[in-house]
DNA sequence: GTCTATAACAAGATAGAC
DNA sequence: GTCTATCTTGTTATAGAC
């Protein structure tokens, strides 16, 4: 995350008028077409009003009403800085599924089974908690046949869910965890994590809105797994 | 599903005029308002055209002209049937949630603790096999917060997890099964048999959209649960 | 860069003939 | 009951002033 001279939380509205050539870092005129910190900043910030509202109504149920509402900008304004609704849809999952493969990528093939993916299964847990609205922008794409995340699943979601199960086959079949399908237990681990995120609402209903929906969430999960996977 | 008197599979367009008092089972001329079998069965041709499109795009992502060339009738003729596109909706949320509690409510306290769990998860993971597109529904109306069934999940549904989460706690505290936290357990049945349904996009693109994504699902479940639960 | 005003279009819903 | 045509509104996107 290389986000430099960039406030986290700006001030509403177009303010504080900047100078071409006066920019923070050493680079006075990098090149002709730059990027202002305003834009950066502006940028940033409808991503994220965007990210509220796609992933509480979908790509359709969404309007650019409520993403330039919520980023306190005007409509025209957010199509200064995107060409088109679709375009921050992209940005969003592009920024997303940049990101999506670590926790999976992370697990090592020479560490201790057991430990590997029960570290494997918290990474993902944690980012249920840490980015619900990027599961439930997932989710939402998914559940709706994944047509602009297609290529990215057939491609590098799936090859490195191929390199990983034959991780999982081998430490199966050398009786180093219990004998089990790995991509059954890799899906086991999305279905599992991901829930608390994106069936938040239900869970919160159900437990009383006070209570944190993944309260006894990480003890559960790792007694679970201890249990389904000691040989 | 008490439907007799109708096609499952009828011919598209509008055809075949009936007269009133030619009805299919010996009531001539049961009431004034009565429903006619072409009725019935544009209505039921609706309803499963529309649950075609509410469980891929969402709500607001559906569109009636959509559902109207899934059903085989005119836009106009579709609001001969429904009042409006939310009353298409409720329609088929209210059919879903009526039959959404059986699973669960089936579970016995009186049973064998494992056996009844098992079987549980079994009934779900048919339901996600059999019914894929209303959990597709559900899903849908949950990740947005769930505005149209907020009053289900705090009531009905929330009253029956707190009954039979009391019945699974008492089984853990006499040591019939192992000490888990019944919610949890709860959730997580939902997370794995629901996935199946939900991400079923996402499993065939990776395992290859020949093999049928539940393939091996319910022997992996039943291992997992049977050894999470073993006192 | 940001705004107001508005064009262009999609989508829900209705009117009225048949 | 079903259709074509149309009204109305909401939504994306652009024009053009500042």
């Amino acid at each position: 995350m290389h986000e430099d001279c960039v406030d986290s939380h700006p001030a509403p509205g177009g303010m504080a008028i900047v100078r071409p050539g006066l920019r923070c870092g050493g680079h006075p005129e990098r090149r002709e077409s730059m990027t202002t910190r305003i834009q950066k900043a502006n940028r940033k910030r409808i991503l994220d009003a965007a990210l509220d509202v796609f992933s509480a109504h979908g790509f359709r149920g969404a309007t650019l009403d409520q993403i330039a509402e919520a980023a306190g900008l005007s409509k025209p304004n957010l199509l200064y800085y995107f060409d088109n609704k679709e375009a921050i849809h992209r940005a969003l999952l592009t920024r997303l599924l940049d990101t999506w493969l670590d926790p999976l990528r992370m697990l090592d093939p020479n560490g201790d089974p057991e430990t590997e993916i029960l570290a494997y299964m918290r990474r993902k847990l944690h980012l249920s908690r840490d980015f619900p609205r990027e599961s439930r922008l997932f989710a939402n794409e998914i559940l709706q046949g994944a047509p602009r995340i297609e290529d990215f699943i057939r491609g590098d979601l799936r090859g490195l869910v191929d390199e990983k199960a034959q991780v999982l086959s081998n430490w199966a079949q050398s009786g180093r965890i219990a004998p089990v399908d790995p991509y059954h237990l890799i899906f086991s681990i999305w279905a599992l994590t991901q829930h608390y995120a994106d069936f938040a609402a239900q869970i919160a209903m159900i437990r009383g809105d006070a209570t944190d929906p993944l309260d006894g969430a990480d003890a559960f999960l790792a007694q679970l797994y201890r249990r389904l996977l000691t040989p």
